[in-house]
RNA sequence: CGGGGCAUAGCGCAGUCUGGUAGCGCAUCUGGUUUGGGACCAGAGGGUCGCAAGUUCGAAUCUUGCUGCCCCGACCA
């Protein structure tokens, strides 16, 4: 993309709104614009992380299998009132009435309406186990709505619900998803915890919170060091096979949300592996058995021939929120740092002089190989000085910036610059392209 | 929902106490000089001062009501 045929508004100064760092190098790096407390539009280059980010979500929910639908924002009152969660939500429940006064609202989340799309045609437990998920714009109204999108009052989810025979079985799809996002958050680039959480009557450890360290965190969490260094299931991990042991390497570990914290069991550890810190929690796996199913009806025939409630759990990822968290745990002084797979763009390709033949036709070259490498490359073809490119190249936080310019040129060679390190090298224009095809 | 604060040009702010022609910086536009870390000079455009009512000869400024937004707390993906 040429920066001269974009859309990206950057601003100079912080919109005085914005207090944490993330919302501030959002709104700056022309990410997302509010519209009303706790409502973002997304931006072009904002659009494209959260792509990016649902990109990965969704490849690794498949690995999982778990399977993609999609259900509607807008949900009939009617399935809440059979789950009796329409008088239980509150205000939180953003409550509508159609034309004809149908008691509508908009989705705060979708354990009703999946579990009744499962009653209406799984009948067998030959059909499970089954997860089904999708990735849909979510509405709460919170009391009171922070941080950007950190803490919105729309934002966009990806949730899934399986489905099982028994709390056995349950328990497997539990750990899939548990091991799912561990690989998810991972290849975000972000070190999210699983965490004991607190999990209401049902007990045990029947959910768990994923934490994603960083000062502005909204809870104090505690942790066994270890925990930051338990290894990351493979890509070609066995999802039918048995999954406890890696769920146990990362349970094992003490990891605790301030509710759910143990102080003796924390201070049992030594005292250079006690970490205590806030988090951002951007996941959450439960399982609730047959809290939905039960009142319900959604119900399958067992081996026995009797008829069973099956038993649910649900598995959420804050999408919109995880752009906010990964900022919040990347970022410098100059401003966003992206990791490699969510960036919006991979490149930042520098014209040092827009507009002289000879640094226009180098840039237009380099630019045409990369984009035909399948590189995304946003490319600074403006008519602006040095200092005003590299401020706004450093705060849209690309990972590399390949600066081509004159003084360069005059040797055949251009500079690649590492965002994250600011490490700068000389190269020839060759070197420097086939270095960023090469990966 | 309790407490606090803010609302003036696209953004950041001054002016409000003490009523009297709406200002500054950045951004934008034009021309020129510049050009490797947010340039300089000259000129220009852009505002029903959040909304409504009131007081007054006169209201951004005083009074009342409303709305929106932010922060702290309680609550929550």
């Amino acid at each position: 993309m040429r920066l001269s045929r974009s859309f990206l508004p950057i601003l100079r100064e912080t919109p005085k709104e914005a207090e944490i760092v993330s919302h501030r190098l959002m709104l700056r790096a022309g990410l997302i614009r509010q519209q009303s407390a706790g409502i973002y539009s997304w931006l072009p280059l904002g659009k494209r992380v959260l792509a990016n980010i649902e990109r990965i979500v969704r490849e690794e929910q498949d690995r999982a299998g778990a399977i993609e639908v999609l259900m509607p924002t807008l949900q009939s009152a009617d399935l809440w009132k059979e789950s009796g969660r329409y008088d239980d939500y509150g205000k939180e429940m953003l409550r509508i009435e159609d034309r004809h006064e149908r008691a509508m609202l908009y989705g705060p989340t979708n354990e009703e309406m999946i579990t009744d799309i499962f009653r209406s045609y799984v009948r067998s437990y030959k059909e499970l186990p089954l997860n089904l998920y999708h990735i849909q714009w979510k509405f709460r109204d919170e009391v009171r709505p922070r941080f950007g999108v950190m803490r919105g009052r729309e934002f966009l989810m990806k949730d899934a619900y399986s489905f099982d025979i028994d709390e056995a079985a349950a328990r497997r799809a539990y750990n899939r998803m548990f091991v799912a996002y561990l690989r998810t958050f991972d290849r975000l680039g972000v070190k999210a915890i699983p965490m004991r959480a607190d999990s209401g009557p049902i007990g045990g450890d029947a959910t768990h919170e994923f934490i994603v360290l960083a000062a502005t965190g909204e809870s104090a969490v505690f942790l066994d060091k270890a925990a930051l260094d338990t290894p990351i299931p493979p890509a070609d991990v066995d999802f039918d096979g048995d999954l406890t042991p890696i769920v146990a390497a990362w349970t094992e570990k003490y990891a605790a949300t301030e509710e759910m914290h143990d102080k003796a069991v924390f201070e049992a550890l030594p005292e250079d592996q006690r970490i205590e810190a806030r988090g951002i929690e951007v996941g959450q796996v439960f399982y609730f058995g047959t809290k939905y199913s039960e009142p319900m009806g959604a119900k399958v025939t067992g081996p026995d021939g009797v008829e069973h409630a099956v038993h649910m759990g649900s598995y959420g990822i804050g999408v919109s929120r995880l752009v906010a968290a990964i900022i919040e745990a990347s970022h410098d002084e100059a401003g966003i740092i992206w990791p490699e797979s969510i960036a919006p763009y991979r490149v930042g390709l520098i014209n040092m002089k827009a507009g002289d033949d000879a640094t226009d036709t180098v840039c237009n070259a380099i630019y045409e190989r990369l984009t035909n490498a399948g590189i995304e490359v946003l490319y600074d073809d403006l008519d602006q000085r040095a200092g005003a490119k590299f401020a706004t190249m450093d705060l849209i936080g690309l990972p590399w910036q390949l600066i081509v310019g004159p003084r360069g040129l005059a040797n055949g060679e251009v500079e690649l610059k590492r965002r994250a390190t600011g490490e700068r090298e000389t190269l020839t224009i060759d070197a420097a392209v086939n270095r960023l095809i090469a990966g």
